[in-house]
DNA sequence: CTATGATGTTTTATCATACAAGTCAATTGC
DNA sequence: GCAATTGACTTGTATGATAAAACATCATAG
């Protein structure tokens, strides 16, 4: 019942944190604060260099990775400018946990929500027809942790995430799996701010999960399809409650 | 002292490609071919120094960007290990590009079809309620475009992938946009592979596409949703003869 | 006065070197 | 035999120097 010791020890977390990725996120969260904004330039590697009391080779290795996550654009002489937003790489797992840490992304949570409205059921109905036992299984887990979670939001929520994740990759599609990476982080966000969700709603969850694990068990695609539809609704439910204490 | 035989009346874009990005790309690409398997190590920073005959700074960035991307996971004394192809960011012009340059993308691209089919036609009815009259006009110049780009098939591409561009855009909404950019990548490197396409192929596709546009423009949303199907439909056309075309 | 081109200056791009820190492996001491 | 120590190797960070790119300026020709 009390498992403590299925608490893995997830990060070997003995070595400090790397200079380069904290400078790449407090430069990132610069970006995202709007302290530098699309089209206007950052500062010079010299400066970001005494800004942030390191050398240049840390400062140049962390635009290079805010580059090729598309948040700015270096070139010689005229320096580092912030591109368009059009252009930063949201479904980025990196860039939207760098995103919503800056409490920016409202809207862009609606328009994930969005996106999911507009994927999700139709992932579901892929997974119908091709998930393994093994994911299966794996979702059956899922289901199981967010049922004995009891109290405890953390426990809830990672495996609510996991079922998630875990059905996007049932649909043995790389580009659907990817977006669910994105989902995955776009909802550890969401569940952060989601500080406390109801008894009775989380007895929903839990059902309308198992309808549609029941679906993908039965290869039942339009029975999937409608399941997800309505974790879709429990999801836009948690997204408000999130806005509100965001808010307050 | 030759000045005349040199006459730089070229395109102001001399600029000559940066060191870092050629490493960048051969790295990635002998990832791409399976010289480097996931699960394995790359050589050493400094053997990749004296393979590549640049310094280690260089070799230091290409890395930061290559594992920003998803491809590897560098760590001390350990070195840069390629990471499972679950974890590559293929959502991502670049690593997408590089991917296709490689000819190994078969699967890739009937995945991102597939994933074409689900989100496309959701994408259409959600920008017939939202496309705004620049963008339409935008999609009206794209289909002329097409029309009047003749015998030029790289000229009716670049308008073909212009419109998609659009119509994505036009969904207002940045996730959907971002897949439309991928997808735009994919349709570069299938287009390019399918040298030709007959002429009565073609101005079915304009003819498509205008219906499409016309939807968009009554704010018809199932006439949206029908059209990109029928989009869909000539799109795997396309990618069938690009596969034979790929064989040969 | 305008346009053209040479020159200068600032900033990034690349190189070279050195040292610190992390991690595996062998070795030592019990 | 086993655990702690040490050693060696690799990445992480710092520093300084040089090359190349691109804007800014100004001189000059027309």
């Amino acid at each position: 019942m009390d498992d403590v010791s299925e608490i893995v020890t997830e990060k070997p977390r003995v070595s400090r944190p790397r200079v380069m990725d904290e400078v790449t996120e407090a430069i990132a969260s610069d970006i995202f604060s709007g302290r530098y904004k699309p089209g206007h330039s950052l500062p010079t590697e010299n400066e970001l260099c005494t800004a942030h009391g390191v050398s240049r080779t840390v400062i140049r290795e962390a635009l290079k990775v805010l580059a090729a996550k598309g948040l700015i654009l270096t070139r010689p002489r005229i320096g580092s400018v912030v591109c368009e937003e059009d252009n930063w790489n949201i479904i980025d797992a990196q860039v939207l946990a760098w995103h919503a840490s800056n409490a920016l992304g409202e809207k862009l949570f609606d328009a994930i929500l969005e996106a999911r409205r507009a994927i999700e059921p139709l992932v579901a109905e892929i997974a119908a027809s091709r998930a393994t036992m093994r994911e299966i299984a794996d979702l059956e887990a899922a289901c199981d942790g967010m049922a004995n979670a009891g109290e405890d939001i953390v426990v809830f929520s990672r495996h609510d995430i996991a079922f998630h994740q875990t059905l996007y990759a049932a649909s043995h599609n790389p580009v659907f799996r990817q977006i669910g990476g994105m989902i995955d982080a776009a909802l550890t966000a969401t569940l952060r701010a989601t500080a406390v969700i109801s008894v009775d709603h989380r007895t929903n969850a839990v059902v309308v999960h198992r309808e549609l694990l029941e679906a993908l068990r039965m290869r039942n695609q339009p029975a999937a399809r409608e399941a997800a539809n309505r974790i879709l609704d429990l999801a836009a439910h948690d997204l408000e409650i999130a806005k509100k204490n965001a808010d307050s």
